[in-house]
DNA sequence: AAAGAATGAGACATCAACGTCTCATCTGAT
DNA sequence: ATCAGATGAGACGTTGATGTCTCATTCTTT
């Protein structure tokens, strides 16, 4: 049952992430059901999309669970945030496309929760060391989101091949586009 | 002239890098004009989405002129760059939101010029031992791009300071998250 | 095999945005 | 002051997506 659902949701993100004006034929299509088993499952469009919506910030609570970005040193725990949330980067760039998921305030609430421990990590990081403190962790919160995002629209457009997800975004994130002579 | 076309576009950009399914009631109201006024310049919806996405891809075209980012030391020219196009981020941000504009073989094909330009200043900048290599010029550019877009919408939402916007993302590109110990 | 549930296909009404039109009002130039 | 042009406000029909319905078919369960 919850199965079926969530394999409707994630055909959803498929079709959304990349074209959010999707009409809901074309969600159903890719989902391999009939716009009727479509409606009986979700009442209408507002609800399929707050849905998916609610799965990507489960989703995406579900991977700063299980790298446990509250403890250990704060470099390792981003690096294994990144392993743990590249393979939903397509939810995350559904996320970051659909502004208009926030009007909904226990989306919004939710996102709040998760944002707010991604920007606590790189504050701890800050004061440990580890991370610069030219830049705020809001900042690096909310780039950090967007190149994740970024991560799943190439991927999913065949401009970045799933593998290199994860080693290119944490590379170019921690590491910067510069080279260093004097480090190696 | 051309200046009311342009203001009336800019209007439409700050309404529709923050809700792309806006009514033309509201860009019309944005914009300070009537409907039946907006529909006197451009013939309809369509028609305005694809203006809305030449301006920006001129826009992109003139910052990325006058960067000169083909000429001098790479590094300087994607400083350059940075500070030439942020103003416009906000542009850059639909660009990136608006996928369907891409469908215009015209518009796309002013996107790829413009990419293979920013594209061939990270691998002359690789050549020249300034960026890094395990990281492709794709991968480079893609990300940059992304960030643009990121600071576009971190200033329009106030999440971010406009005067901190180049900054930002200057530093984070180029320098990545990780403080470096034995660099100062 | 038979009964029940679930699904697909399609028809149908509804509704909101869009595009077009008209007319009154305002502006600006002569 | 007058006239031409432009604008705003609003009405109107059209279109397309949506939501609901029915019915035939398929799958499941016993």
């Amino acid at each position: 049952m919850a199965t079926d659902r969530d394999s409707v949701l994630e055909a959803a993100v498929s079709v959304l992430s990349r074209r959010p004006t999707a009409h809901l034929d074309e969600i159903a299509r890719a989902a391999g059901i009939s716009r009727a088993t479509l409606h009986r499952i979700f009442p209408g469009r507002e609800a399929l999309i707050r849905e998916v919506g609610a799965l990507g910030l489960r989703k995406f609570a579900a991977a700063l669970d299980s790298a446990a970005i509250e403890s250990g040193d704060t470099q390792s725990a981003l690096r294994r945030l990144v392993d743990a949330v590249v393979p939903d980067a397509a939810l995350c760039a559904f996320l970051a496309g659909e502004n208009q998921l926030y009007d909904d305030p226990e989306i919004n609430e939710l996102w709040e929760i998760q944002d707010a421990r991604v920007r606590a990590l790189f504050l701890r990081g800050q004061k440990e060391g580890a991370f610069r403190i030219e830049l705020s962790a809001g900042w690096l919160s909310e780039a950090f989101f967007d190149l994740v995002a970024g991560v799943g629209w190439a991927v999913q457009d065949g401009r970045l091949a799933p593998r290199d997800g994860a080693h290119s975004l944490v590379e170019l994130f921690l590491g910067g586009a510069l080279r260093r002579p004097d480090q190696s």
